[in-house]
DNA sequence: GTCTATAACTCGATAGAC
DNA sequence: GTCTATCGAGTTATAGAC
């Protein structure tokens, strides 16, 4: 599945059984000798021969599981007729990437822990421009609210992105499972883009004027 | 500083020790002898005298470091004029405990990760009632959207926060720092309160009838 | 309750044969 | 590249003296 350049297959082999034993156990709770048996090998020594040490296993494996490419490719090709529009999909588009790649997150939060993000802090820096370029195309809608900053409008999205996808690990599956996804997104875009307040201040019961989609 | 009923001072000794290294290295990362040394033994046995055994520590410090009374005691004082106003204080008061109590928010991640959240569960299902007391409360109020479930109230509250403090940890400083706490908290309590979009769906310019507060 | 001593393993990493 | 064998240091946890 990971794409390899060369047939190096067993390198994805290792990486893959890594992992599964690192998302499980953790890293310091994961032994190089586990990691060897799962991806075939009679001992720890074989590991040594693709990955310098222990470490050098979860920076490859963070890098071969970093979702940026399909990400860009996906944002460069995303088309909206407003910014309600826009951010719907992009919220839709986000979480539901978090979602698929809930281990690349989890690995994150690993680094996060045990090296207090210095490995992940390469990853975001790498997407720091290319995220610019799509808050730009954001507000050059004129639905947006022009007084919110730059900064903030990528913090309030990224936080509520963030935010769903952990508040989605630790609540009740019970809870979780008493609307649907759709119904889930629906919801949680319709707060981003109008708040959790009435839609109007004070409705004033006036004839259409707005349009229906 | 942790109130412990009786004079058990080697308890709370054990446990500050423990949390600083838990979140400096890690659960498995940490090792008994180095919390007895940083507690003042002079080797881990005496850490048994206490604990049964390593994962005991955290979950006393997980009990221990629990915001829980704390935060029950403020929401039930709280006051507010209006739904709005409810929710700002609200916004504002949850990122603040998260932000302060944020090495407990780091165990729990701890946990998350080392043994997929089976020790948070038992803290969070605590919390559950009071929550939907506070909810209600909310719901109260005239100026909140009546057409949001209860459910979907609680998660994009909940979902904002957590991302807040989350994206705080991630993000580099010299962005972070570009607003003060101020200012974030409003800009993003905003985002809550009124969402992204500008207030007024198509503003139609007419004389002043919406009441200024 | 805290100590020393130690049991019984497991750790990451290496050497060298094949 | 993968194997066996192993080094040296680390691990959790216990036994028993004080």
């Amino acid at each position: 599945m990971t794409a390899t350049n060369k047939g190096d297959r067993a390198t994805t082999t290792i990486l893959e059984a890594a992992e599964q034993l690192f998302l499980e156990q953790g890293y310091h709770g994961t032994s190089m000798r586990e990691i060897a048996q799962a991806a075939g090998y009679k001992s720890a020594a074989g590991l040594y021969s693709h990955f310098p040490d222990k470490e050098a296993i979860l920076v490859a494996l963070l890098d071969a599981r970093d979702p940026y490419d399909t990400l860009l490719t996906i944002l460069e090709a995303l088309q909206a007729t407003s910014g309600a529009d826009f951010l719907g999909q992009l919220y839709r588009l986000l979480t539901g990437m978090l979602q698929q790649h809930s281990g690349f997150f989890r690995l994150v939060l690993l680094d996060l822990l045990e090296f207090n993000a210095a490995h992940v802090q390469v990853l975001i820096s790498r997407f720091q421009g290319p995220l610019l370029e799509v808050v730009a195309r954001v507000q050059g809608y004129p639905d947006i609210n022009p007084h919110l900053p730059t900064l903030v409008l990528i913090r309030g999205m990224a936080a509520l992105v963030i935010g769903t996808h952990m508040s989605s690990q630790v609540m009740p599956p019970a809870v979780l499972n008493q609307l649907d996804e759709a119904a889930w997104q629906g919801h949680l875009s319709h707060i981003l883009l109008h708040g959790i307040l009435r839609a109007p201040p004070t409705p004033p019961p006036r004839p259409a004027n707005h349009r229906t989609e």
